[in-house]
DNA sequence: AACTTTAATGGG
DNA sequence: GTCACCCATTAAAGTT
């Protein structure tokens, strides 16, 4: 069985509208129609065939059937997607109008777009909805959402198709990179992250102690408490809150400004090391404990919410259960089932070869070539060590001005003119006002109305000194996220790129009944290799252990091809740190 | 009582 | 060690 018609051909994933004539393989739409659904293929040209209305049982058996020659186009995958992965369905390919209206409404090199922004009902959240097999009709009915009927997707695709075709070719590429973004994000929902529960205990009960009944805290968290208290000398202070343990702390000699635990340390007290103890488990107990445990990861599977597009840059945000934060500490209990393999990648210094590609800069491309780019930049004698190397490129992509690393951006600037241009650029035109964009098309929000009111008054002749400054600083703080939107976005855009080729390679891979000839059911990421965690420029991969050397070819192919997707042939490698982990069996 | 904001800390 | 960019989550405090 072959989900995917192309193995090998893991860009195919990311055709989209128009971009080839001799590609037959027909747009299908999808939308609810009264109790059912129904399927209109749309061709090429924009011609319609005939509708087929289905009832919603039979939705997943009718795609599983014409999948592979066919581009699902619907109005939100995460209202019509977990219904078909439910039902043992992936799909290859789709469109999704929610996404791709949100780019398309606001891209600077968006061409005609001026229906696009007319047709509000497709400014919406992504649908809240559980899983399971009839996720689009159970709608929270006090949520904002796009439409999901038949009528308003044809109309809502007919109009995205103009503009697409009008457009640049980069936004027909981001489009398809959002929408396979999707998909990777609602497969990834549905097989989670494997969580060992006895590595997660044993690292918790080792910090903390055992674990205790709800209400009660453990242990140690009550005997760091216990002696933080007793040594500020107040047995009932409470130390979870900020204003009470600030003034019990300057009542015994601590005169800090904050609890953070970066100004605490400063002060020689025998209060502070207890004290940091206590916050560091606190937080450990409370953001990760068992408590968390039970919610997101009950089953041996760590679920996050990913909400691809939840960034302004392109980034995918979380909602529920701190994907974006899960501390390295925890990072043990991440472990592959008994027989199966993790490959977990990174990509090395993203942003600052992101900055080399899109600016042709070839001497931040040699500096980034058969090393370490950071070691690289020390090499070619622009700065004298790394750190030095790491702070200065990271403050010239941040817009730092002060400190080290502000210090040293000048140095980056005569060394490396173009990628320095290219960010000093976006900055420029973010503290004029202006809307910049990312490689393929994304474009950063305009100013607020506030901004440019604040602009406004500090240009009239009665403007104080106060006006102007505040009116300077929020240009300043203006440019510093344009400057930032370029690279992070055009990196973000990098990594769906590799998310969707590396989804096609992995699908192609075989399924683990064709390799223990143990016939077995259940969801293909039972079955096979796929991608179960991604963060911004890592992926951890989930794989039969027979399978776990393909699955990391497939990982650094995939990064090759993203690479020459955006960019073409350029002499710049994205280096991968990868591993592939074959943790021991459990009894 | 319900909601929003703040401070702190985790991630890239 | 710091913070310059993008975030989420928690508990307590503040607001309505």
């Amino acid at each position: 069985m072959r989900l995917h018609p192309c193995p090998r051909r893991g860009l195919r994933a990311l055709t989209v509208p128009g971009a080839s004539a001799g590609d037959a393989v027909p747009w299908i739409v999808v939308g609810a129609i009264g109790d059912g659904v129904a399927l209109v293929p749309v061709a090429a040209d924009g011609s319609r065939g005939d509708t087929t209305r289905l009832d919603r049982r039979d939705f997943a058996d009718r795609v599983r059937r014409t999948e592979g020659t066919a581009r699902w186009v619907w109005s939100d995958t995460t209202a019509w997607y977990p219904a078909l992965l439910a039902g043992g369905v992936r799909v290859a390919r789709c469109h999704d109008l929610r996404l791709a209206h949100a780019i398309l409404r606001d891209s600077a090199r968006a061409v005609a777009a001026d229906r696009l922004r007319s047709a509000t009902e497709w400014d919406a959240a992504a649908s809240v909805v559980d899983d399971g097999p009839s996720a689009l009709f159970d709608i929270d009915p006090g949520t904002r959402e796009v439409p999901h009927d038949l009528d308003s997707a044809l109309a809502e695709f007919e109009r995205q198709r103009e503009v697409i075709a009008a457009s640049a070719a980069g936004l027909r590429l981001l489009v398809a990179a959002e929408s396979v973004g999707a998909l990777v994000a609602t497969e990834m929902h549905a097989a989670g992250v494997p969580w060992d529960a006895e590595v997660h205990d044993g690292i918790l009960t080792g910090l903390l102690g055992p674990r205790e009944p709800a209400g009660r805290l453990p242990a140690r968290i009550e005997a760091l408490g216990a002696e933080v208290r007793a040594l500020l000398g107040d047995p009932g202070v409470s130390l979870d809150s900020q204003p009470k343990l600030l003034r019990a702390l300057h009542r015994v000699g601590v005169a800090a400004a904050s609890t953070s635990k970066w100004e605490l340390r400063e002060y020689d007290h025998p209060v502070i090391a207890p004290l940091l103890e206590y916050k560091r488990l606190m937080r450990l107990f409370t953001a990760n404990g068992w408590a968390w445990r039970d919610e997101w990861a009950p089953d041996g599977r760590f679920r996050p919410v990913y909400v691809p597009g939840g960034v302004v840059t392109g980034r995918w945000a979380s909602s529920g259960g701190g994907a974006l934060q899960m501390p390295r500490q925890l990072r043990p209990a991440v472990r592959a089932d008994p027989g199966w393999s993790l490959v977990v990648a990174d990509v090395a210094q993203l942003e600052p070869r992101v900055l080399a590609a899109m600016s042709r800069d070839a001497a931040l491309a040699d500096s980034a070539r058969d090393t370490d780019l950071y070691e690289g930049i020390v090499s070619r004698g622009v700065v004298s060590t790394r750190s030095e190397a790491k702070f200065a490129l990271l403050g010239a992509m941040y817009g730092a001005t002060t400190g080290d690393s502000g210090r040293l951006v000048p140095a980056l600037r005569r060394a490396y003119p173009r990628a320095m241009g290219l960010v000093d650029d976006a900055a420029r035109v973010g503290e004029e006002g202006g809307v910049v964009s990312t490689w393929l098309g994304r474009s950063s929000p305009p100013p607020s109305p506030g901004w440019r009111a604040l602009q406004g008054s500090a240009g009239d002749p009665e403007a104080t000194e106060a006006d102007r400054t505040r009116a300077r600083r929020a240009a300043r703080d203006r440019g510093r996220f344009t400057r930032n939107f370029v690279v992070q976005g055009t990196a973000a855009e990098w990594a769906l790129a590799w998310l969707g080729d590396l989804r096609a390679r992995l699908a192609a891979l075989p399924l683990v009944d064709e390799v223990d000839a143990a016939p077995r059911s259940g969801p293909l990421h039972a079955r096979q290799a796929h991608l179960a965690f991604f963060l911004h420029d890592e992926v951890i991969v989930h794989t039969p252990a027979a399978h776990a050397a393909l699955a990391a070819e497939a990982v650094s192919l995939a990064a090759d091809a993203a690479t020459r997707l955006l960019f073409g042939d350029i002499p710049l490698d994205f280096r991968l740190d990868l591993q592939v982990r074959i943790d021991a069996a459990k009894e």
